[in-house]
RNA sequence: GCCACCGUAGCUCAGUUGGCAGAGCAGCGGUUUUGUAAACCGCAGGUCGUCGGUUCGAAUCCGACCGGUGGCUCCA
């Protein structure tokens, strides 16, 4: 061991300091400045970074950064928040002694403590929270650091009685745990179990907000202990706070559902349905104008349209895994007739006491159904229950072992009486079209395209304005190929998804490997399966050079997925476009195509969708842009609006003129000043308004305007509808 | 689905301890003939989310439901 420690600093300076060293003895010797303004070391040793309080002893030679009070420093502001969570939480047990605690982790752009409480926190709540936390910042308490080993740790946590602390205790790593105390007074200062770092003292906290409270569950898990979650946000320097703030009542104004109000471009309607989105002419135009481009795209690529009604026959879904599997997130279906209702409810019954292990598959649910089918349509139930006295093979079985036998037969006799299903994917749809035809390795691939509505019974709390609705539709298609066609196929549908978000600006998306979880059986089973097509996609990804992060559970229950995720104005996240690999539903239906051998291969199929869905991309778009749209997607582009009454009939001859050469624009002859006229426009985020008065009818002129208020000045028509076509043409996001 | 909050005119909002339902904007009709962010006068617009309860009397208090917002959970 050396006797000495050697720091290298960010500059590559290397400082000699004596063993047992902390980071603020680094930043005092660097400076009394830094010394004062530090509030963490970020520690790096052998290709690891850790985050160490200031007055914890440096582990040996590293590379430091001293995190100061920063507001633009995520590592300074996440060890702040933090410690601010500690101090609300604090707060939180004064005001409320009952209080457990459970997890308080930092965000992003803030933190939260989840609490175990009987009584419901409200916001009225919030400022005897915040007076108690300023209280705590004021006293300028210091942050102790005390450790101990697993053993009595446990015990000191046992003693208190709060199973949350025992069991993240239990799932700490190491043979220490640390606690931290909010104060140098151990025994009498707010303590906490954690594992830090945290800032030197409550002090440092330069202003904090308690934002808002929801609900959660220990662990994530809804059967387990409700709990609440207070949010909150902290930042070193007051101005940065209020500058927090007021960004995000900002970010509201960009709201799609606020926009989407204000431009009349979708409503939903309760008498509708919630989640069911009405397009209006504005919204529609937009939405149909991305659907042509695209489709002029897919025309290039050799894509083939294909349609496909909204409803499927439950078999359709039966064969796919769709039904019943996920019948929690469709909408109810819909039945033929009673007997075939009680039929498909007795096949899931059987099919799930057969997952469920159950040993004799016609007691229970099965039986009572059983019995209704008895009273609703008695032959039925007497060519599927069998006669004690004569067994036969074409009856429902009792005993273990017969799973599949039962299941085949109640499915046998619902081939004559079934329902349907609102569809819930396109893609059994076009499996089918697929399947309508031998096809050979020479047509290979076959990309059936189709803007698809789909339906899913979103729970309610989930649906959100246009990006989570209960109908939506898809820019979807399928793609069916030889393995060999895989990796080619790939690549481009991953370009064509880059292609429309580039093309939107919409370049501030994360890439997302979803990839099936072994052990969670929503997904088909088919370990080879999985294999081939996870280890395509994450070739294609790699390929593509785009940074993806893997995500292990998030594959569709058929295939893994590349998903491009992006923020709403609120931060939220939502998949836009995705491009999935399937081997399992060219088995499950059994697709073939004949080889070159003249025998029969199984294709792999893609499924991908770039904008993903029609509503959602709207939605995300119309945030993106704040409602106002660039010349060739907008819904009305320009407003020719009179002086005066004098000059209408000139408006009418632009507004024709406009209307011929292709364009989108409004006419108004109202008689206000245009002043008023002018800022309404505005408002509509119209992109150009047109003023016509008699010196523009003189000279054939229009006078330019764009939505920000600047003025273009004068120009011909002409000249100004030349200009619109080649900025519409450039399509310039 | 769960927790919290919210629901008054098309939109934004006011409405006192329970006592006749209000404003601005938008709309419509006039007047004005207007030059770049708001001319004037008038009219109309309401099952105060719905249903039930308490009360002499409910937008207001209570309950249930519907719808919305934020989060949780979910997201084929």
């Amino acid at each position: 061991m050396s006797s000495s420690l050697k720091v290298t600093l960010p500059d590559g300076t290397i400082l000699d300091l004596p063993p047992g060293a902390t980071t603020l003895d680094v930043a005092s010797k660097i400076g009394a400045g830094l010394a004062r303004a530090a509030v963490a070391g970020k520690v790096t040793r052998d290709g690891h970074s850790e985050i160490m309080d200031l007055s914890r002893p440096l582990p040996g030679d590293c590379c430091i950064k001293i995190l100061t009070k920063s507001d633009d420093d995520p590592d300074a502001l996440y060890v702040l928040r933090h410690s601010t969570a500690h101090v609300m939480a604090e707060a939180v047990c004064k005001l409320f002694p009952e209080t457990q605690l459970v997890y308080g982790p930092p965000l992003e752009d803030g933190f939260y403590y989840d609490i175990d409480l009987p009584r419901s926190i409200t916001p009225e709540d919030f400022a005897a929270i915040e007076a108690e936390m300023a209280r705590i910042v004021k006293e300028d308490r210091k942050f102790t650091r005390l450790e101990m080993n697993r053993a009595d740790g446990m015990a000191k946590l046992a003693a208190e009685q709060n199973r949350y602390k025992v069991d993240n205790a239990e799932r700490a790593e190491g043979d220490t745990l640390s606690f931290y105390v909010t104060g140098d007074r151990c025994g009498q200062d707010f303590e906490d179990l954690c594992r830090g770092p945290h800032i030197p003292s409550t002090g440092v906290i330069g202003a904090f907000k308690v934002r808002q409270v929801s609900g959660s569950h220990y662990r994530g898990d809804v059967n387990d202990q409700r709990l609440q979650r207070v949010y909150g946000t902290a930042f070193f320097k007051k101005a940065s706070l209020a500058a927090h703030l007021e960004q995000l009542e900002q970010a509201k104004a960009r709201d799609h559902r606020v926009i989407g109000q204000e431009l009349g471009l979708f409503t939903i309607d309760p008498l509708v349905g919630s989640g069911l989105i009405l397009w209006k002419p504005k919204g529609a135009t937009i939405r149909l104008l991305l659907e042509e481009h695209l489709r002029g795209k897919l025309r290039e690529q050799g894509y083939q349209p294909v349609f496909s009604p909204h409803v499927g026959r439950l078999e359709l879904y039966r064969t796919s895994g769709h039904f019943p599997y996920y019948r929690d997130s469709q909408f109810p279906p819909l039945y033929e007739t009673e007997t075939a209702r009680l039929l498909n409810e007795l096949w899931i019954a059987l099919y799930e006491a057969d997952k469920a292990g159950a040993a004799d598959p016609l007691a229970g649910g099965v039986a009572k159904l059983l019995d209704e089918l008895r009273i609703a349509d008695p032959p039925k139930h007497a060519e599927l229950v069998a006669d004690p006295a004569k067994p036969d093979a074409r009856r429902l079985a009792s005993g273990p072992g017969h799973a599949a036998q039962n299941l085949q037969l109640v499915r046998e006799h619902l081939q004559q009486s079934d329902g349907f299903l609102l569809k819930p994917m396109n893609c059994p749809h076009h499996v089918r079209i697929y399947a309508s035809e031998p096809r050979s390795y020479k047509d290979l691939p076959i990309r059936l395209a189709e803007f698809g509505t789909v339906y899913r019974y979103e729970q309610s709390g989930e649906l959100s304005g246009l990006t989570r609705v209960r109908g939506f539709t898809q820019d979807d298609a399928h793609l069916f190929c030889t393995p060999e066609q895989l990796p080619h196929e790939l690549d481009a549908c991953l370009s064509l998804t880059r292609y429309v978000l580039d093309m939107l600006g919409l370049g501030q998306y994360r890439v997302r490997i979803g990839l099936h979880d072994p052990k969670d059986p929503k997904f088909i089973h088919n370990p080879e399966g999985w294999r081939r097509a996870e280890e395509a996609i994450r070739v294609a990804a790699a390929a593509s050079g785009m940074a993806a992060t893997e995500e292990v559970g998030e594959a569709a229950f058929y295939g893994p997925k590349i998903d491009f995720v992006v923020k709403d104005c609120i931060g939220r996240q939502w998949q836009l476009g995705t491009v999935q690999v399937d081997y399992n539903l060219p088995e499950r239906f059994n697709l073939t195509y004949v080889g070159p051998d003249n025998r029969p291969h199984r294709p792999v199929m893609i499924h991908r969708a770039p904008f993903g869905s029609m509503e959602r991309f709207v939605g995300i778009l119309i945030e993106h842009f704040a409602g106002a749209f660039p010349l060739w997607l907008s819904p009305v582009q320009m407003a020719v609006v009179t002086v005066s009454e004098k000059s209408d009939a000139y408006a009418r001859e632009v507004h024709e003129k406009l209307r011929v050469a292709g364009f989108r624009a409004e006419l108004d002859l109202s008689s206000e000043k245009i002043g008023p006229k002018k800022h309404r426009h505005r408002q509509a985020k119209v992109n150009y308004i047109l003023v016509v008065g008699e010196s523009e009818a003189a000279k054939g002129e229009v006078n330019v305007n764009d939505r920000d208020g600047k003025t273009l000045g004068n120009r011909p028509l002409e000249a100004f509808i030349e200009e619109c076509r080649r900025e519409s043409e450039e399509r310039k996001a």
